[in-house]
DNA sequence: AGGGTCTGCGCAATCGGTTGCAATGGGAGG
DNA sequence: CCTCCCATTGCAACCGATTGCGCAGACCCT
């Protein structure tokens, strides 16, 4: 026989792929049995299948995911649009959204929607083009109409949508939506304040893209449920206070409330440090809480209180659904994620500054 | 003719994908001639091309990316392997490489490598089957003989590689890497913290994954330049300080040098943290640099003085050399980006903390 | 008028797996 | 010993686009 045989992959020039073919070649069968050998089809003996995997391992054998899904019309890929992967909420969602898809076998497409509904609409068309079996908007903007009409609505599932444009009361249940419990987390912070003594409690909002209902409302309804007086105060926050929390933090600090509840912590946080500089000292002068529960909240000074969300069991939820759904053809039941309100300094006595690490 | 004509996409029960061939059909041309002319070959004529073009959008054509890179050999889409997606700095890397790819018309594979050398090998296998054109990995724990056995060198870049493994001096420019001028930054930050007074000056490791020797040595030999008479102490994390600094915070505490220079800011903020418990006030019984510049620095009580580096920058320079790779067939000249001190706070006097917004 | 050049377009092969259907071989049952 | 059946495996079509090559007609030149 010739030197070195049929030694695939030696160092001949630019490496070939090796290809089904190759390895079906080298055990002696077919490719479509090697093909079903690959994928434990039961009608291949035992010794075949072994036989092929083998090879496959030996050779390093990579399938070659265009062909496998152009014929088998799936691609086992997903598709993952939120807002921004900057973010410190987004990004653990989108962490553990992937991780979840990779461990049950799924690659991951992400694209950031930069709270853009063209840039959304884009986004999934770049999901329909590398026919991604199944895609997860986080946070989006575009109505639930136009996002079942772009992509095939039992492959799509919702993770925060935007409140405005779901059912409401009972939606929380709706198929495909995941969601987190944020008026028994709202409503739970407001009571340790009001607790805490607090009266006058007001609520910033986080600008124009990212605002929300729901934990605005709940602000006021519970205020309202404990009989308080004053009702609540609103602070809508200019384009982006988020960045630059300056002006925002001017105008509360002239207001003085006493407690504030904060659209998100990165607000909450900013505020905090813009309102240091007006001479406000947290929590002595005025309590603040956040929301989400990001890992910085933590180990801010004075240290934040805040509802924390899963953010990771979210994105996990969002993978697992999804591909159940497209496992299914049908979407899962939706899932509401509690929520945890978890106090600090921000809403502690000064004591509490001497607290245990 | 049959009530509706040939309307495609009417509300006919699971609606069948458009076709390449639809499309031609309705302009009445072949298969080839569309596909020639949505690709603006210059051999069809202006008429044709224009009417298939008018067609394919008003047929809302989408093409499909497997058949596409199956023929084609490149799928136009990107893999980008990073250790995390939840910490601010690779949130950001990935996310302006995101950015930029899409503006090339790239899509992006992300995988989470989870500094766990099987899971970054797991990841090339998952961007070799999708057929990714080429790929980035950040902080890779691979060695970069592995890497480039692993995936075709020539579309491989590699951003802030474990400079372990790599030419050290002159590897500032190698071909396909991209790099931050760590050792500048941390110079100027020491510089500042002599300036300062500070003489007993410690770096802080960041973890047994989490390492940086070029930090560490510059650190020691800035010292050196400038005839301390102190060395350099260092403090190397216990496994995963990162997450609870305590144990290391009493360490310090208990030698309580005059500086700190941290392997990260999110270290040095924890670190604050963590000694704020040991009533070590900031900056006044101890001076912190932290490194990266995340956006939490900014806002920290003490603002925390980083060595920021360019985080875009970084990714998206990682995204435009890959490409540019991908279209020269071989590997662009590598790329050493600038860091900046910003000095804030937790280097100044005590008067800072009265500073302007 | 005939030959040569372009221009514009279509035929059919091709990429690498998957899968419906048929074929093969051996053993069991009658 | 013949037939039937089942367990295995192979053949060939197919997924939907891209692309080398060839062909037809228009146009130009001598």
């Amino acid at each position: 026989m010739p030197s070195g045989g049929a030694g695939p992959n030696r160092s001949d020039g630019p490496r070939r792929r090796v290809l089904l073919k190759d390895v079906a070649q080298r055990v002696n069968v077919s490719g479509s049995t090697a093909s079903r050998a690959l994928a434990d089809d039961p009608r291949i003996g035992a010794a075949t299948r072994l036989a092929v995997k083998a090879a496959a391992i030996e050779m390093n054998y990579v399938p070659n995911a265009a062909a496998r899904s152009l014929r088998a019309r799936r691609t086992r890929a997903l598709g993952l649009l939120l807002p921004d992967l900057r973010d410190p909420v987004h990004g653990q969602v989108a962490s553990a959204f992937e991780q979840e898809a990779r461990a049950q076998g799924y690659g991951v497409m992400v694209v950031a929607g930069e709270r853009d509904p063209g840039r959304e609409r884009l986004a999934l068309r770049i999901f329909a083009e590398h026919g991604t079996d199944g895609v997860a908007v986080v946070s989006g903007l575009l109505s639930p109409r136009e996002l079942r009409d772009r992509v095939d609505p039992d492959r799509l599932v919702l993770v925060w949508p935007d409140h405005r444009s779901l059912p409401r009361r009972d939606g929380a249940r709706t198929p495909g939506v995941i969601q987190t419990d944020d008026a028994s987390g709202v409503r739970a912070a407001v009571e340790h304040l009001i607790a805490n003594g607090c009266r006058r409690i007001a609520y910033v909002e986080g600008g124009v893209r990212a605002s929300n209902t729901i934990r605005a409302e709940t602000v006021a309804s519970t205020l309202r449920a404990h009989g308080e007086r004053f009702p609540m105060q609103t602070f809508p926050a200019p384009v982006d206070a988020w960045r630059d929390p300056g002006e925002l933090a001017a105008r509360i600090a002239a207001d003085l409330p006493e407690a504030l509840v904060c659209y998100d912590d990165q607000l909450a946080l900013g505020l905090m440090d813009a309102l240091r500089q007006h001479g406000i000292r947290i929590p002595d002068d005025m309590q603040i809480v956040g929301f989400d529960g990001i890992p910085f909240a933590a180990i801010a000074n004075p240290r934040l209180t805040t509802v924390a969300v899963p953010s990771a069991e979210l994105g996990r939820a969002a993978a697992t659904s999804l591909i159940r759904a497209i496992h299914d053809g049908a979407l899962p039941e939706g899932v509401l994620l509690p929520v945890e309100v978890v106090v600090r300094q921000s809403t502690g006595s000064v004591a509490a500054l001497a607290d245990q690490p």
